[in-house]
DNA sequence: ATATTTGCAAAGAGTTTGCATCATA
DNA sequence: TATGATGCAAACTCTTTGCAAATAT
């Protein structure tokens, strides 16, 4: 699991390392501050400061992916060996759903040509309601 | 132009008038601190409180739309009258190049069914870098 | 040895909130 | 006149920064 580690010419310290491992524990979509609070104080003292660091760090390795919320806040996912997928958020009860169409990328390699552009990566955001039971008994 | 305004059953106050006003006279994303600095203090002392009401107003009314950078800030522009459309955000230069690609109709319109959800509104961003000369020319 | 990384606490940016005052409907 | 809107300043949240001490290479 920490084999994933490329910090190419970087320092391995002990708080990148334990940082990584946390997040590979993890499965969800979570915030800087999330990740702030799973770290175990008894184990590890690691300052938000760090985090923010490591976070960066791993962000420009392309272990992590960064997405940017409707409320000026970030969340992060790994992405080391996930395939690129966008989300579907729903506006009711917050879950997001993961999907993956190939057909964007047709749409980003016309613009392309349309716009006279490089395209290096793009978000994609859907938001609207599930029909989860759940999700809908949660409305008012 | 003014009588775009819908301001539902909400009240007609002086300030909201004189912000739409400002808003429509321009043609660019701009954040609401540009907006604050727009006000002419001599004509008109509008608070940053108010400000930021009336732009979440302006948001619910769709008179304007509303855009999250990669930074946690937001960006607004008008949207009354103009269609839909995405942005290309220039990693180099910041500019922004809007686009319109009916193929992401048709995705939002089959993932509904693949993912049983109903589909609101999306936002697309594509991130790369223009060709433009005056940009090229800035890169280190 | 030395340049990077850390922790801490303080600063910063953008946004929201509380409340008394003001003004639209 | 009654409720909604405003201005002000303080509070808040998330994130960044400065610097001395610690540490990986």
């Amino acid at each position: 699991m920490e084999d994933y580690i490329v910090l190419k010419k970087l320092r391995r310290t002990p708080e990148r390392n334990y940082l990584l491992k946390l997040i590979y524990e993890r499965n969800d979509h979570f915030g800087a501050e999330d990740l702030f609070h799973a770290i175990d104080k008894n184990q590890f003292n690691v300052s938000k400061a760090t985090v923010y660091n490591s976070l960066d760090l791993f962000l420009e390795c392309g272990i992590i992916t960064k997405h940017y919320l409707n409320n000026n806040t970030s969340i992060y996912e790994k992405a080391y060996g996930f395939k690129q997928h966008d989300h579907f958020i729903c506006q009711e009860c917050k879950k997001i759903i993961e999907f993956c169409d190939p057909r964007l990328y047709q749409i980003k390699k016309s613009l392309e040509e349309v716009l006279k552009v490089e395209i290096n990566s793009h978000q994609l955001y859907l938001y609207g309601s599930c029909q989860d039971k759940a999700c809908k008994g949660s409305r008012k």
